[in-house]
DNA sequence: TCTAAAGCGGACAAAATAAGTCCGATTTAA
DNA sequence: TTAAATCGGACTTATTTTGTCCGCTTTAGA
């Protein structure tokens, strides 16, 4: 339904949150209780951020995670990548057999095309304008 | 999670099987036979196509459907709009009492801003573009 | 060295959404 | 009058998304 899911809105989240507060360490808790997200979500998520290495993880007591790099460095389809894997707009582009009409379908390519374009759009939108524009914005 | 979906890929499989049979009348029953599509599905589609003025409909034998104008004037947002209603990158935009985070949601606004940008694209984006891509092209 | 606070990850459950089906009603050409 | 259509509501099924549970490992600090 071309929606933005709600793991990748708790990633938005987490990362601006790290952002503002200068890259310190910051617990899966803390960010759970700020923003209301069910932790054991919220920790998965983390993990997928992770494992992109757009975070580092610190285990042990006192852990948490911290932004690898700035928000300066990211764009939106880094995040849609690391939580949800390749953009693909039809599922076909992952599991052909999976289409009852993948033989005859006479909208393939247009759709791929599209899916091309909002890729680049996604590699174009930059994690910063979400600072510039977000409420708690510290100017 | 950013997909298509079933439906939209129907509505423009018919929408382009429609223009290249040159506006003539296509009932549901063909259109689902061609593409393999199930055709009660494809009749609820066709319905919302319908509603919205994409296509008009022919009641009774020898009815079905056929072109209100021609793809040259038609965009994908159209397509969006007519078989799933307004679109909404996030769910707050319609029910913001779903939203567990949406008193604190530090991102709400920079997720509007690329909202509007991709309704931009949608609009912007012609379903003759699909003809000209087509595999089944007319030369 | 022990303990508590953290992340890790697999399996599972629940909820929501999408996809598909069924059926009776209406319309209309032949 | 009949058959071929669309219409639309109710329903079921399948899939995906969201959320939960639990035992594991890692590590700082008492």
């Amino acid at each position: 339904m071309l929606r933005l899911s709600k793991r990748v809105e708790y990633a938005l989240m987490a990362l601006l949150h790290m952002d503002e507060e200068a890259d310190q360490v910051v617990s899966v808790a803390e960010l759970a209780d700020q923003y209301d997200i069910p932790s054991d979500m919220l920790g998965k998520v983390m993990q997928a951020l992770a494992r992109s290495g757009l975070v580092k993880s610190i285990h042990g007591a006192h852990g948490g995670y911290q932004l690898s790099t700035s928000l300066d460095n990211l764009v939106l389809g880094d995040v849609l990548e690391a939580v949800e894997g390749p953009f693909r707009l039809v599922k076909c582009q992952e599991t052909p057999e999976s289409c009852d009409q993948y033989k005859v379908c006479p909208i393939r390519e247009p759709v791929l095309a599209i899916q091309n374009q909002l890729l680049d759009y996604l590699a174009s939108f930059e994690l910063k304008t979400f600072r510039e524009t977000s409420k708690s914005k510290k100017i």
